[in-house]
DNA sequence: CGGGAAAAACCTGTATGACAGGTTGATGTC
DNA sequence: GACATCAACCTGTCATACAGGTTTTTCCCG
């Protein structure tokens, strides 16, 4: 147990951690934004003196989790804040059953409780009409689930983008993966038209609360949209 | 270099994103979990038909996200849940400022809330022992910043812990990076011996509430204490 | 026959060299 | 001075080699 040092400064057993740490300290020391340029593979060979195997290992898994961009020909840079990583390890935690779609949803209730009220708050006449836009596109396409799904999925995306919090929209897209996985099985137990549009209505009112700027009328919304959706899923007998 | 351009099923941007794909199928659809064998290097290899170059970089980036465990002479397994890739992504935006410190401790609010309420509600009688005993802990040392910052963050991890749902355990761990970063700052502002004990009275408010099984007051205990916590970052002029 | 040590078979960690192909900046021509 | 061409860099992938670590097999000895 001792050796859950996870951002720690140690250098765990083995040179390619400590060359990705140098890595990620160079970022740090230099300061470096989005975008800028990190040194070349054989730069970094000969700073930490090691072989280039090690050092690509070590690009190769930072770009893995999506903290640097990689492509052919050109150096590395630093990326842009991106949900990559933490979607694969939410995906893992359900694929190797040690977490439940009721614990992510347990979870999502309670950030989209926050993100939706700050949203309601704070967001722009941009992002209140994407919001209801997709609220829209929900109900003209309700015969075609999967493009419901993905404008569901992409109103609540833009409900935690106009909180304007990006670890919230980092959050929130984290679980958008196995929401695509699970989604279907809630409509499914909507099984006539009158509840799938009841549904539907229910994002609607949320776009409603966040375009009046009502931060507790659009809680109240998402708090029932949530309490139904899992409630589908527990009939449907996910675990 | 062998060919095999067969079908044109090769996704977007190179071999190793393919072999980190293969991986995490295999894990999928032989619903392996944590601490099973995965395929050896070799083995891979052959199955994929590239370099072992490229499958020891797509082993090597799971390995970065800990989602597999690897090391020497053994074949890699899975891993149990860990906030490894989770907190990179977390410090990452921060040391690029992509994230300001508010904001994460404006996450943490929203999750810690839910979590302490959970917690007051599920906790075992060990759990509500050990949380309790980290408060005590933190009284005991207040001399020394250090000791008591640890345990003020082993803590919080507690109540995640207690609140039986490993997702919120997994954020609450990642977020503790930064506060390793910042913790010393609110701590300096709380000034006089009365201040810093005052802080520390919060933490055992909140350990009583839990132990009383009492998620409102456990809740409010909760907000009180993050609601100080931020203002004395911004006191400090953290950004 | 059984126990256990030595050997074999696997496996990962790291290094080296090679080459294809993308990118960028310098060269040099018109 | 614009522009095409080329040289210098750089990443992507492959092949090979060898030093340890780990597991399995073998086989000798009691």
């Amino acid at each position: 147990m001792q050796d859950s040092k996870q951002t720690g400064d140690e250098p765990s057993p083995g040179l390619v951690s400590t060359a990705i740490q140098a890595i990620t300290q160079h970022i740090r020391a230099e300061g470096l934004a989005p975008g800028d340029l990190l040194p070349s593979e054989a730069a970094m060979t000969r700073q930490l003196n090691v072989s280039r195997t090690v050092v690509r290992e070590a690009f190769r898994s930072l770009s893995a989790m999506r903290l640097i961009d990689m492509s052919a020909g050109r150096r590395a840079t630093v990326a842009k804040l991106d949900t990559g990583a933490m979607s694969m390890v939410i995906e893992h935690g359900i694929t190797t059953q040690q977490i439940s779609v009721q614990q992510v949803y347990d979870v999502r209730r309670t950030i989209e409780m926050r993100t939706v009220a700050l949203a309601a708050l704070r967001r722009t006449d941009a992002e209140a009409a994407a919001i209801a836009s997709s609220a829209r596109l929900m109900r003209e396409n309700f015969r075609h689930p999967e493009i419901v799904m993905e404008h569901d999925i992409a109103f609540h995306e833009a409900i935690a983008g106009a909180s304007h919090n990006p670890v919230f929209s980092l959050i929130v897209t984290a679980f958008s993966g196995v929401t695509r996985r699970t989604w279907v099985i809630g409509w499914r137990t909507r099984s006539t038209d009158e509840d799938q549009l009841k549904m539907i209505k229910g994002h609607e009112d949320i776009a409603e609360a966040i375009l009046k700027g009502d931060p507790r009328l659009a809680a109240e919304h998402m708090a029932q949209h949530f309490d139904k959706s899992v409630k589908a899923l527990l009939d449907a007998g996910i675990a």
